[in-house]
DNA sequence: AGCATATGTTGACGCTGTCAAGATAACAAA
DNA sequence: TTTGTTATCTTGACAGCGTCAACATATGCT
């Protein structure tokens, strides 16, 4: 029952078996995370919207938590992918490109505020319920981060006198702090981003306008 | 039914009337917040560990959320006093006051993490959910780190350059931040805490140790 | 004393995630 | 082709949740 008619397979006719339910669950999942939320997300109502009865997305997905993890792991490779373009702009100056690099960190998250609330939210991090495929997608762009606060470093745009885990954790969680601040609506909104950015940047950057070693 | 035993009144006779249902049901959902997270606070829950019937607490808070933004009321104010406390110790230097101040305010996450997640978490400050009770107490709170910053600003230990809500919110945005990555567990630890404040608060201060007007 | 009000109780509803058991289709081996 | 295994989808059921309505009891004011 419920309505089964625009999600489905590409026959018309109706059939049993959906033969492509994953990834039709993954992108109404997307949709109903971006309209919802992640509280608002629930089975049944993804089911219901697909076409499917409640309990067809558990042949695919063990958990709601299995769900959540593969939505986060797209906005992972998505926003992987994102870094690398900015990153490998090879004609802009090191303070421009990580200018870019923290706007475009700020705006994915302001754009996309549910998304990134699953993908840096406590909901999977919290109690070690992240998906080993989640791991594996996740921990490399982390890492990416710290390689790029490396590289930085050498070429004098940050302090190099400090560890490079610590300024890439600091670094990182000024960019995830505002982004939080500005999702969850708290004492900032996004007509400060720019400003913010901004700021943020050039408390980072200091040295190199000066020594420019 | 139930068991009606410790978190009772004065009394030890069984009264129909709780007494002081409201505080009791306060501190009661403290401890269970602490147990077992924001989530896992359930009403009926918290109403069978006090002894009452399930829906005895809606007489003392219209919602859950009420009850949430009760909790998030005390926790503010507490610290608060925490914060009005460092920056009245008037025998320390600027830099050490505000190393102080950071490290209180991580320490004060990580102690708490589920009260923290609760203050400055989405579950209140998404969708508007907040009490007037609430913001009665948590925008001064965000008001007095401006008003800390400004005077930081103006005793040279910040760049007096930068627009000081900006300057505010990069600061707290930094110190949010790393308090979420350490409460979610995100490619940070508590044995890391002491060094990464460590490094931001060089980062954010660097000026002065040079400069020294 | 009587009555309004505050407070606490049981019953019920719809929502949720998830398990168990049965139905149907797809596919591989005989 | 037939048969059997497996993947997929279904309905039924259960416990937990927040919350409303209706009812019970105690407190306190007139």
């Amino acid at each position: 029952m419920s309505h089964q008619s625009e999600l489905k397979p590409k026959q018309n006719k109706p059939t049993y078996h959906h033969g492509d339910l994953r990834s039709t669950l993954l992108s109404a999942a997307n949709v109903l995370l971006k309209e919802m939320g992640i509280e608002g997300l629930s089975l049944r109502k993804l089911a219901d919207k697909v076409g499917v009865s409640r309990t067809a997305p558990y042949h695919h997905f063990k958990d709601k938590n299995q769900l959540l993890c593969a939505i986060a792991e797209q906005g992972f490779v998505h926003w992987q992918q994102d870094a690398e373009f900015i990153f490998n702009q090879t004609e802009l100056l090191p303070k421009e490109k990580y200018r870019q690099f923290f706007h475009g960190y700020i705006s994915y998250a302001a754009d996309n505020p549910e998304l990134y609330d699953l993908m840096f939210g406590r909901t999977i991090w919290k109690q070690n319920s992240a998906t080993n495929e989640l791991r594996d997608v996740a921990y490399p762009s982390f890492h990416y981060q710290v390689e790029m606060t490396k590289k930085w470093q050498e070429q004098g745009l940050m302090p190099s006198d400090e560890d490079t885990l610590r300024l890439s954790q600091v670094t990182w969680g000024t960019m995830h702090g505002i982004a939080r601040l500005l999702i969850d609506g708290i004492y900032a909104d996004r007509s400060h981003i720019d400003e913010m950015c901004d700021c943020a940047v050039n408390l980072f950057t200091h040295q190199i306008t000066q020594v420019k070693r």
